[in-house]
DNA sequence: CTCTACTATTCCTAACCGGAAGACATTCGA
DNA sequence: TCGAATGTCTTCCGGTTAGGAATAGTAGAG
C-alpha cells in the first residue's frame, strides 16, 4: 500500500486491457478502452495509447510482433509479457488505489446556478438526465455482451456498478429538479413574487 | 451549445468561486477549492490557481487589488468583473457541459481482479468503504456550515448530491461484496451455494 | 475509378500537477 | 521575550497527460 514509484495508473489500465487474451494494435485497443475503460476510467487518447505501449515495450512488459495488414503497411500487435502479468500484479496489490476523482461538469455548472434563471438549470438537468440514459443503454448493451464466462465475472462486476451508479445520478437529477422552483409553463398567474419562491 | 472556444472548464470554475461574494487572495480560493470544488471537479495545485487567476486577469474577468497583510507585505485579492460575470453566464448558457468523467481506480482494479485473490479484493473493498464513509463525512460537515441563506441554495444542492453519491457507492461496494466467493473466517455454518445469490 | 469510411500511427500544444523555494506573519510555549 | 512552529502568500520549474489535428495506407460502395 506504499506510494507507487512505477507508472501512472492509465498505463496499467492498457495493460490490463492486455490480460483479457487477444493480441491487440494500438488501434484496436484504443476501440477496447473507448467501449469499456470509459466508463469508470478515461478513455486515453489515441496518443497516449500509442505513447504506453511504447513505454511498456521499452520497460519489457508487453512483447510488439509486426503483422503485415496489407501490401505496403505493417501492423504492430502487442501482448502482455510474463514479466508484464507479474509487474501488474504487484502494482494492484502494492500500490495505493486512491480515491475516485470525479470530474462533473454538471454538478459544477449548478454550483453556479445563482447565476442562470430557472428554466435554464431545468433544461441542462434534463439535457444531462437524456445523456445519462443514453450511456446506460451503451454500458447495458456492454454488459449483455460480457460472456457469462467466469473468466469475465469482474468486467460484469464493473459494468454493474457502473449502471448503479447512472440510477443513482438519475435520482439525483430528479431530487434537484424536485427541488426547483416549479416551472412557470402556464398563461394565468400574476408576476411578482416569481423569481424567489418560498424558499423551500 | 456549441463547442467553446473559451478558456478551459477550470478557469471558469475559479472565477465561480469569486462570484459568491467576497474578494479573495489565491491562498484562500485554494482552500475554498479543497472544500468544495474537490468534491465534484478537481482541486487545482496552487500554481494553477496563481496561473488561473493571472490569465483571467489578462483577459479583464476578475479584478486584482493589491491589500496590504501586514508591515511589510501585499497580498493580491481578486473579485470578478462585470465582464467575468458576463463572460461566465455566456459560459454556463452556450457551451456544451459534456458528461462527467470518472476515474475510479477501484473500479479499475476491481476489472482485474482475475489476477488478485478473493481475499484482496476483498481487503481494498473494505478499505474504499471506509474511505468513502471519512470523504462522506467531510461532505456532510461541509453541507452543514453552508448558510440556509437562499444565496447558497446551490451550493447545497451539489453537496446533497454528493452525499447521495456516496451512499450509492457504498451500496454499490456491498453489492459487490455479496457477490463475491464468501469470506473463510467463521468456524460455523457450512458453504454451498452463496456467492451467486439469485440475481436481483 | 473515385469517394468515403476505416485502420494505424505520429506530432504538436495546451493543461495540469507537484514539489521546491522564498518571504513575511502569527501564535504559543519555554 | 525569544524562537520555533505553523500558517499565509506567491512564484518557478520540470515533467506528464490530454486532446486535436495531420498523415497515410486500405477496403468497400457506388
Amino acid at each position: 500500500m506504499s506510494q507507487d514509484r512505477g507508472l501512472p495508473a492509465t498505463s496499467y489500465a492498457v495493460l490490463g486491457l492486455l490480460t483479457f487474451g487477444r493480441e491487440l494494435s494500438g488501434y484496436e485497443l484504443k476501440q477496447w478502452a473507448d467501449s469499456t475503460l470509459r466508463f469508470y476510467w478515461t478513455a486515453p487518447a489515441m496518443s497516449q495509447i500509442y505513447t504506453e505501449l511504447k513505454r511498456l515495450a521499452e520497460r519489457g512488459l508487453v512483447l510488439a510482433r509486426e503483422v503485415d495488414g496489407g501490401p505496403s503497411r505493417t501492423t504492430t500487435r502487442y501482448r502482455v509479457s510474463a514479466k508484464g502479468t507479474r509487474e501488474l500484479r504487484r502494482w494492484l496489490a502494492d500500490s495505493d488505489p486512491g480515491f475516485p476523482l470525479l470530474k462533473h461538469p454538471i454538478a459544477l455548472r449548478l454550483l453556479l446556478g445563482h447565476l442562470l434563471d430557472p428554466a435554464q438549470v431545468r433544461e441542462m438537468l434534463e439535457a444531462y438526465d437524456a445523456a445519462l440514459a443514453a450511456q446506460r443503454r451503451d454500458l447495458q448493451a456492454i454488459l449483455d455482451r460480457i460472456p457469462k464466462d467466469p473468466d469475465f465475472e469482474f468486467p460484469a462486476h464493473v459494468a454493474r456498478w457502473g449502471l448503479s451508479y447512472y440510477d443513482s445520478e438519475n435520482d439525483a437529477v430528479s431530487r434537484v429538479l424536485r427541488a426547483l422552483p416549479e416551472r412557470v409553463p402556464e398563461p394565468a398567474q400574476a408576476d411578482g413574487a416569481a423569481g424567489t419562491g418560498p424558499t423551500r
